[in-house]
DNA sequence: GCTTGTGAACGAATTCACAGCT
DNA sequence: AGCTGTGAATTCGTTCACAAGC
């Protein structure tokens, strides 16, 4: 089970396979091989079966992956079979977004706190949760055991509440704040940037109309 | 200007080279060097000073780089000295925090249309803008030139929306639903998917605890 | 002296192609 | 026969190290 030298890109393509089987789950088709999942996800089927190689030998020559056994094991890998305890801090528009995206619970992720600073949003209604203030962030991380933080704040103070989230323990952090965050080696850190994705797309039709 | 043969990778940091810049102007520094862009952006020098030397010979042996100078360099090649004209498909709780989001503005994009396929909706405001039944997706399309479409759809509707949208001239599809989408090679995709990032954060949190 | 720009060295990821198993 | 798993080959990206220029 050599988990610790998957390389980088195949880890952020598991997430993408792992919907695959689940669509195929849902299609019940017990055994998929590895074009359909390729074809399934836009990838080439060598990729596919070198991926999943790094995680063990998980398909049986001949015949191609158990739906359910791969679905079990990717899952295993990206540590998504428990509970994944998880602080949302800053309950803007973007923020009220991902608390009520479907998404995220459904993989496992299961929001536990929401933080704000702005009193007028403190002591409101979150979904099943209640805001609290940044004040007690340290505090109430702690005390609901909190594994991921995911920040939407306004950039300023974006880098002091990682900060913070670090000395009470927090193992990852998900930035959408427009800046670099520095953390410790030791705690696993992925920066969302909106407007690089259209900026990027921008470049393709600065390229297109010559 | 040799514009075609810059990496892909080299094309997604651009942003993230615009950005530290245009801090760097907003603190009235002229010049920076490599090892200070490196610094703003979490990367090394060696690193921008070949994906900038990809874009031309744009610093001065010595000094460094021109700020304003870079800024318009960059901003050209990503091609957004000129307003973009962006379609927002799906108008959910992500595609009001989408639109309600600065970021896009001040980088040149423009949300010219809102379509949404709930009664409730068509009709009412969003932002400066009135949403349109997805009914007259195409026409609304082609007479508001738009040239990048934001899909934040439900997963089933998406594809046939992106086909809609690539009959009806548009270049540059951005995907927020969780679904891998076909499109011609002439349009520019990029999938998003929000809950790819926090499953690369949990296969981390697993590796962390063993 | 300082800093860029870049060939060359290195490393990582993808693709190929086929041996090995069912 | 069919499909996986994997070394080998290739492509792609990063880092090094230094010559060129201010």
């Amino acid at each position: 089970m050599p988990r610790t030298d998957v390389p980088q890109t195949t880890i952020q393509r598991l997430p993408l396979y792992l919907r695959a089987l689940l669509q195929a789950e849902e299609a019940r088709r017990p055994v998929v091989n590895s074009v359909d999942i390729a074809e399934m996800c836009g990838t080439n089927a060598a990729q596919v079966r070198k991926d999943l190689s790094y995680l063990g030998e998980l398909g049986t020559r001949g015949i191609g992956y158990d739906v359910e056994a791969l679905i079990a094991h990717i899952s295993s890998v990206l540590g998504i079979t428990q509970q994944r305890r998880v602080a949302l801090v800053g309950l803007g528009r973007l923020g009220s977004a991902l608390l009520s995206y479907r998404g995220f619970a459904e993989r496992g992720f299961e929001a536990v706190a929401v933080f704000d600073s702005d009193p007028a949003k403190i002591g409101s209604r979150a979904g099943s949760l209640t805001v609290v203030s940044t004040d007690d962030f340290e505090a109430v991380l702690e005390e609901q055991d909190v594994e991921i933080v995911i920040l939407t704040t306004p950039a300023g103070v974006t880098q002091q509440l990682a900060d913070r989230a670090v000395a009470a323990g927090v193992k990852a952090i998900l930035n959408f704040a427009p800046v670099r965050l520095t953390v410790p080696e030791t705690v696993a850190l992925r920066q969302v940037c909106l407007s690089t994705d259209l900026q990027v797309l921008s470049f393709h039709l600065a390229q297109g109309q010559q």
